[in-house]
DNA sequence: AATGTCACTCTACATCCAAGAGTGCTGATT
DNA sequence: AATCAGCACTCTTGGATGTAGAGTGACATT
C-alpha cells in the first residue's frame, strides 16, 4: 500500500469531492478556488503530477484538469472517508424506516418495498434478494393435490418467505396421503435451515430404504425438487428514475447495467456472495466482476434474521456516485430490514 | 378513408417497405432501383408529391427523401399487408411451439417463457401477461396457519396460477377452523370464475350476517383481500436484447420504454384492455397511449384457455419494425399458447 | 400522362480558426 | 528545500466556412 502524505491526502480528497460534485475534470485552479487549502496553484500541480503518477488520477489527455482512477475512488471510500465521520440525516432515517414499517406484510413484499424505497431516495438503481433459499428455516411444508399426478408443493419459512411449486407424482396420491407425507416432514424437519434439511433427507433415503413407500416417494420428490426451487428472484427498482439522472445515463451503461440483470444468474451469484460477509460494501469499478460495468460502483449491504438467513440490499450507480451519501443510506435501510425481520 | 389508387399504394407500399429495410429517408431514384415497378423517378416524385399531400409520408426537410408517417404505417399495416398472405416459416413455427411445449410445468413459467422465446425470435421487447385475476376459474382455495394471527391464503386456479398471500387475522383461529373455512368456500365457489365468487361473497355478506363466526370472519378477510391479490405482474424480457438493435436503442426510446413499463400499472391496463377483444393487435405510433411511447409500436395478441381467463403476449419495438415479420411471430406464439393451456 | 433535364435547396462532412483551460517547466523568493 | 509566479505549449471546444451529394420541384418535351 502507497503511503500518502497528509498533503497529497488533501488533494485527492479534493479532487475526487469536487469531481463528484461537478463531473468534471479538476484543475489546479479550481481547486484554490473550491478549498482554502493555503497553497497556490503550482504547487498543487506538483502534488498532482505525483499523484498522477502513482495512479491514483489521470489525465483524460494533455491540458485537462484530472479524473480519479477507480484505484482513487478506492483509497477514497477505504482511507479517506473512513476519516470522517458521516452520520445520516436523522429525518431521512425516519423516513426510511417508516417507509419500510407500515408495509409489515410477507418478506418478499417486504424486499420490494425495500428496493423501491432505496431507488427513491439514492435515485439510482436499487437491487435486493430475499435470503438465500438455503439458509433459510423451515417452518412448514404442506401438499396440496392438484390433479390426478400433480401436486402443489408449499413451503413456508420462518422469515416469512413462501415458495411454491408445483411437483408431478408419478403415483396417484390421495390427498390424505399427501397430508400424511407432509406432517411427516414437518414433525422431523421443521424449525431447521433448508441446508440441513436437505442433507438429513440425503441421509434418510440411503440410511433407511423402505419404510412405508408413498412417504418416501414424496420425499424423494421434495428432495429431488426442492433445489430448483432456489431463489431466481431478485427485485429491482429505479430503472427509469436512474435515467433521469443525466451523467448516469450514457447508453453503454445502460446496456451494461440491462446486460447484467437479465443474467440474473450472474447477478445473484454477486449477491449472494456479498451476503456471505457482513455489513456495508463497497464496489468501486465493477468491471473486474463484469468487463461491461466500467464505471460502474455498487453500495450492498446485507440484512438478515435471527443470524440466520441473510439478503442484501443495494445500489447501482456510476462509480463517481455520492458514497458520502449514498453508504449511510444503504446502510440504514439493511439495518431497519434487520430490524422489521426480527420484530416477527 | 381516403382512397388510394393502385399506383399510389404500390408506391407507398415499397417506401415502407424499403424504409423498414434500411432506415433512411427513401428518395425516388432508390425505389426505382429497389422495385421494378417500371415508372421514371420523376413520376414517382408526382406520386410521392401527392402522398405526401395526403399526409401518408412526411420529408424530414427539404430535399430529403420521404419517410413513412404513422398514418402511412397504420395504412400499411391494415390494407397493404392484408392483401398480401404472410404466412409464418414451417421450420419456426415448429421451434416456437417447441420451446413453449417443453416446459409444461404451472401457467406462470409457462408465460415467462413465453416472453422469453418471443424475445428472442423477435429480437425486440417482449411482454406478456397472466391471464387476469377476475377472470380465472377458482379451484381450490386452502388456508394455512401462519403465526398467531396470521394465515397464509392460497389460492389454485384450473389455469394453473398459483397465489398466496399473508392475511392478517384479528382472532386466533386453529388450523382446524381455518381448514372448515377452507372447505366451506371449495364447496361453494370451486369452479367459479373469480369475479362471480366475489360477487356471491358480497352477496352472502349482505343476505346472512350471521351463520358461524369465524366462518363469516375468515369469508369477510378473504374476500377483502382477495382484491389486492389483482395479478400486479407481467413478464418482460429481451431488455439488453433489445438494446442490441442499433435503431432501436436511441436513448429517448430506450428512456420511455423503461419509464412506460415501470409504471406496471399502466402497462396492466393496457395489457387487460387487449386482451378483452381477441386476435392479434397492432399499435403503431403509441404515443396516442402514452406521448413518451412516439415512434415505438407493439404487436400484441391474446390467449386464452377454455375460452375463459385470457392474457396476452406482445413485443413492443420500433415503430418501423417488420410487421410482415413480427405479427406472424406473435401471433404463433399466442396460439401454441392457447393449445397448451388447454390440452392440460 | 409520362419522362428528361436542370436549377435549387438542404444536409453531412471536413476544414479551419480562435478562445479557453490547464499543464509542465523555469527561475526567483522565502 | 519548499513554494510560487510567469510563460510557452498543448489540446479541446465551438463556431464559421466551403464543398460534395442527394433529392426535389418545375418545366419543357415526347
Amino acid at each position: 500500500m502507497t503511503k500518502l502524505n497528509e498533503r497529497r491526502k488533501a488533494i485527492l480528497r479534493a479532487i475526487i469531492q469536487s469531481h463528484i460534485d461537478l463531473n468534471i475534470p479538476i484543475g489546479s485552479i479550481l481547486i484554490t478556488q473550491r478549498f482554502s487549502i493555503g497553497l497556490s496553484p503550482a504547487t498543487i500541480r506538483n502534488t498532482m503530477a505525483k499523484l498522477e503518477e502513482l495512479g491514483y488520477i489521470i489525465q483524460p489527455h494533455t491540458s485537462a484538469g484530472r479524473v480519479p482512477t477507480e484505484k482513487g475512488y478506492r483509497f477514497y471510500v477505504d482511507t479517506l472517508m473512513e476519516e470522517e465521520t458521516f452520520s445520516i440525516n436523522s429525518a431521512l432515517s425516519d423516513e426510511l424506516s417508516g417507509r419500510l414499517g407500515i408495509i409489515r406484510k410477507d418478506c418478499n413484499s417486504l424486499i420490494k418495498e425495500a428496493a423501491r424505497t432505496l431507488s427513491l431516495f439514492s435515485r439510482y438503481l436499487a437491487i435486493a434478494t430475499p435470503p438465500r433459499m438455503e439458509d433459510i428455516v423451515l417452518k412448514r411444508i404442506k401438499f396440496i393435490k392438484y390433479e390426478k399426478k400433480k401436486m402443489l408443493a408449499i413451503l413456508i419459512s420462518e422469515e416469512g418467505l413462501v415458495k411454491n411449486k408445483i411437483i408431478e407424482l408419478d403415483h396417484i396420491h390421495s390427498q390424505k396421503q399427501l397430508d400424511r407425507a407432509a406432517n411427516y416432514l414437518n414433525n422431523r424437519f421443521s424449525g431447521l435451515v433448508i441446508k440441513k434439511v436437505k442433507e438429513k433427507i440425503a441421509y434418510q433415503l440411503y440410511k433407511e430404504k423402505t419404510m412405508f413407500d408413498q412417504l418416501i416417494d414424496s420425499l424423494l420428490y421434495l428432495c429431488k425438487d426442492i433445489v430448483p426451487l432456489e431463489n431466481n428472484d431478485f427485485s429491482l427498482d429505479g430503472l427509469s428514475g436512474t435515467s433521469n439522472l443525466p451523467d448516469f445515463a450514457t447508453l453503454k451503461q445502460i446496456k451494461a447495467i440491462l446486460r447484467a440483470i437479465e443474467d440474473k444468474n450472474f447477478m445473484l451469484k454477486l449477491l449472494h456472495r456479498v451476503s456471505e460477509s457482513r455489513g456495508t460494501q463497497v464496489f468501486v469499478g465493477m468491471e473486474s466482476i463484469l468487463p461491461a460495468m466500467k464505471e460502474l460502483s455498487m453500495v450492498v449491504s446485507t440484512f438478515n434474521n435471527k443470524k440466520l438467513a441473510s439478503g442484501a440490499v443495494g445500489i447501482i450507480g456510476p462509480t463517481r456516485m455520492n458514497y458520502k451519501k449514498m453508504i449511510p443510506i444503504v446502510d440504514h435501510t439493511a439495518k431497519a430490514l434487520t430490524q422489521i425481520l426480527s420484530e416477527t
